[in-house]
RNA sequence: GCGCCUGUGGUGGAAUUGGCAGACACGUUGGAUUUAGGUUCCAAUGUCGCAAGAUAUGCAGGUUCAAGUCCUGUCAGGCGCACCA
């Protein structure tokens, strides 16, 4: 043997072989247990694949290659999320079709992705930009549509000033716009929304069916943001109602005053009434420039109006209160208007603080001078006609059933998750099939003519007004309406990025149907995804979108399951060799090419999946590296230490039998790190007894296979193992051969170590207390002592308590 | 402000139900091989100490025969949410 590893060569060959003999495909062989693993699909952006992007390919295809090691047949598939803003602002630059752009960056994400070796099935790619793909991305739209979960609404919306662009709620972090950082300002539009509130309850209940990270379920449960309360219905002094949402209706005893958001429809109406108008103009046009994160920017500084000349009635007692309109109180949640309780809510507390308005104390323990007393779990209440005397909890359902019983309100549950935002004014995006009738209104298109394609257009700029740049095009607005066949106009908006993403792991169980977006046959066969691997920062976009659309296409029938991911975890990420995110401000930038050239494919893998706990960041080390081809370079080099035998030698039993466990539970449980440690161990121990035989190598390249493909590839087929390493079994361990014939046992003295022992595993308490007894050093320490206490763990330690 | 998470050598990080803290690497030091650089191999490497030994998991307490692990308090860093009634 002795030639040197030649990780250019020999990962070039098994590349090549791989993709001349399709060795990854996944059969529709429904016979055979089948095994779904995921990885999101990136956005082919021009700055080709960051060094992070392999960390969690990696690991699922370590996953994936496993699995069919195992037996299973495998979909491991990859695909491209290609709609979006910087190949857009690109092409506007450029002057060049967006179309063509995602055409090259794609082709050059591929050519990385395969120079790692990833063994994705390349049958199965899918592009969101695809007119075969985005056809079914705009008949779900349809389908949401007909079902009354798309609808129009005039309203405020998010404005990124710099991508010109309506942005959903949570793409905006901190007021400024997610992936431009621009400024964020709100502007009135009239936008496509979807009802995904209708699904707020299900995708709750249903994360008790599967397996995610507890910190996943937890921040998608604290973002949809289920209360339960109560609607109270307060009358006005003008014969109006004011309706509020509180999750306090016990303490009703106590409001002494209303807020309603600045934007109330009911200002409005009681203009005429209203003594102090000019004011409340004032205030109202002060709040409505401000965006959502300045309105929180400024929450210790309670601002309002009192409204001069109307007054609510409470309904428990009839007393008037006065009703104020202040920013705390947000039209975009509940009713957009409150009753306060200053003495058992600290925003009310405050507010009341700043206009003098009464307290009322009516759960008891607590010092309403010094602060709002909220802690309902132990209070009494006080103050409070026929609920004085009752616990917090007693009166909750006390008053909500005198509510009921009376109309004046009745219970109710609320979401702080909204609708989402569908309209984008962008070219460079699936464009909604909808048309505008006069008569009709609006009609969708009839499906048959899907895919509804993107006309060539001059220009990609959206217009100054912030219409999408379609919006110009006479020869794609005006249209015929599929209903009535009188004139219509084409909705210009296009869909956003989120789109194609919430539905592409349906079209990868049958990526080439032209009939329907993936036959039933193949959805009963794959779905739904065993395990899905992605970023933490996608838990409340795409993982609650992609949910939602799952859900909304099992309740029609065109998809099997109820959830789409059995089971999903995340990975951190790669950072620069300062700590810091990589950037190109920051100039810790590493290129994943060069690392293939200077180290190879298998090489990064190793070094990605051992640089640190999955789940947590990790700085990037070029030294680190190093010791990963360091050990590749060792692995290689047992081929010169080769001898026959078909079994393990008695001295590396064991060894290799705890190895192959470690590595086995690891990998399912992401610990990449220790499974590549214990391997690194027992290629020291092989080191040690200065040879290898034929049976240990083989075991030791299946091992390794699923981190280093290549290399374990080549040297199984070197060494004439027969067949191909890729269509082996994976290797089995036996328990009993796990265990050691001797342990050392630690015996202490008072907690300290003092000496240790070998003795037989599992032998007898008294044999070993016995035996740490007679030891001369134990002896001599005992001597004169009064022994109080033996403590004995099994295979561990021996303890003994003196005075 | 609220919620969740994390604090371990010079560095990245390991440590079943509480049971030898520092696996596995990186780096460093010394040695061997080499004309030299690189590679490779051997040895050492938490801290103090010649040694015996002592001491050590952000800090301060507590429980226990025994604590990185459990409890209380506290400090630091990170992430999420942020006037959600």
């Amino acid at each position: 043997m002795s030639q040197k590893y030649d990780y250019a060569k020999i990962e070039a060959k098994w590349q090549k072989y791989w993709e001349e003999h399709n060795t990854f495909h996944a059969d529709n062989d429904y016979s055979k247990p089948k095994f779904y693993a995921l990885v999101e699909f990136p956005y082919p952006s021009g700055q080709g694949l960051h060094i992070g992007h392999p960390r969690p390919y990696t690991a699922m295809d370590i996953v994936a290659r496993k699995r069919r090691l195992e037996g299973y047949n495998v979909l491991f598939p990859m695909g491209w999320d290609a709609f979006g803003l910087p190949t857009e602002n690109f092409a506007i630059k450029n002057k060049i079709h967006p179309a063509l752009v995602t055409e090259k960056n794609v082709a050059h994400f591929k050519e990385q992705l395969k120079a790692i070796g990833l063994s994705f099935d390349w049958d199965r790619e899918v592009n969101t930009t695809d007119p075969n793909y985005f056809k079914w991305t705009q008949w779900i739209f349809l389908q949401l549509f007909k079902h009354g979960l798309a609808y129009k609404k005039e309203m405020a919306v998010n404005w990124c000033t710099s991508c010109k662009v309506v942005l959903a709620n949570e793409e905006v972090v901190g007021g400024c716009c997610e992936r431009c950082g621009g400024e964020v300002v709100r502007k009135v539009k009239s936008q496509w929304m979807l009802k995904i509130t209708e699904y707020a309850q299900k995708l709750i209940d249903d994360l008790a069916e599967v397996d995610y990270f507890d910190r996943i379920k937890t921040t998608q449960i604290n973002w949809i943001g289920r209360s339960e309360g109560a609607e109270v219905d307060f009358e006005t002094t003008t014969g109006d109602t004011l309706t509020v949402y509180t999750t306090r209706p016990d303490t009703l005893f106590g409001a002494t005053y209303m807020v309603i958001a600045p934007e109330h429809p009911m200002i409005g109406k009681w203009a005429d009434q209203l003594t102090n108008m000019d004011e409340i103009r004032a205030y109202q046009e002060k709040a409505a420039k401000k965006s959502d994160f300045d309105r929180t920017e400024m929450n210790k500084d309670k601002t309002g109006v009192k409204l001069e000349g109307v007054k609510a009635v409470n309904p428990v007692n009839g007393q008037e209160i006065p009703i104020f309109i202040s920013d705390y109180v947000l039209m975009s949640y509940g009713t957009g208007a409150i009753m306060a309780v200053p003495a058992h809510d600290e925003r009310d507390w405050e507010f009341a603080k700043v206009f003098g308005i009464p307290m009322v104390e009516v759960v008891a323990g607590g010092n309403i001078e010094e602060a709002a007393f909220t802690d309902c779990a132990t209070g009494v209440m006080v103050n409070s006609g026929f609920l004085t005397g009752l616990s917090v909890e007693d009166a909750k359902v006390k008053i909500k059933d005198w509510l009921e019983e009376t109309g004046k309100g009745h219970r109710k549950v609320n979401f702080k998750l909204r609708d989402w935002v569908f309209s984008r004014q962008r070219y460079w995006g699936e464009p909604i099939p909808l048309v505008n009738c006069e008569k009709c209104g609006w009609v969708a298109i009839p499906e048959e003519e899907l895919p509804l394609t993107l006309p060539e257009v001059e220009s990609y700029m959206p217009t100054d007004n912030g219409e999408s740049p379609l919006s110009t095009l006479e020869s794609f607005i005006n249209t015929t309406c599929p209903c009535c066949g009188g004139p219509a106009k084409r909705e210009t908006d296009t869909m956003p990025q989120w789109a194609g993403s919430s539905w592409y792991f349906l079209r990868y169980c049958d990526p080439h149907n032209d009939k329907e977006l993936a036959s039933k046959e193949a959805l009963n066969y794959w779905m739904p995804v065993d395990w899905y691997n992605g970023g933490m920062e996608h838990t409340t976009l795409h993982l609650l979108y992609s949910r939602f659309w799952n859900k909304f296409l099992y309740d029609i029938g065109a998809v099997t399951t109820k959830e789409p991911y059995m089971k999903r975890t995340s990975h951190g990420m790669i950072l620069g060799e300062n700590g810091e995110k990589m950037s190109k401000s920051r100039g810790n930038v590493i290129n994943p090419d060069d690392i293939i050239r200077q180290y190879g494919a298998d090489t990064l893998r190793m070094y990605e999946m051992f640089v640190g706990d999955f789940e947590k960041a990790a700085p990037w080390s070029t030294n680190s590296i190093k010791g990963c081809k360091r050990f590749l370079d060792r692995v290689w080099a047992l081929q010169d230490m080769l001898t026959n035998g078909d079994a393990y030698r008695p001295e590396l039993e064991s060894a290799f039998h705890k190895t192959i466990r470690k590595v086995s539970e690891d990998i399912e449980s992401l610990k990449f790190n220790t499974a590549i440690a214990a391997m690194m161990a027992l290629v020291n121990d092989i080191y040690v007894t200065g040879s290898i035989n034929r049976a240990e190598l083989r075991t030791l390249t299946v091992l390794l296979n699923p981190f280093a493909p290549h290399l374990t590839e080549e040297i199984y087929e070197a060494n004439g193992f027969g067949g191909v390493l890729n269509e082996q079994k994976w290797p089995v361990y036996d328990e009993a051969l796990c265990v050691d014939e001797t342990v050392e046992i630690v015996v202490q003295i008072c907690g300290k170590v003092k000496t240790k022992l070998n003795v037989p595993a599992g032998a007898a308490q008294a044999d070993v207390l016995a035996q740490a007894k007679a030891d001369p050093k134990i002896a001599a320490l005992l001597e004169g002592k009064q022994l109080i206490k033996e403590i004995y763990v099994q295979n561990k330690l021996v303890n003994f308590v003196v005075k």
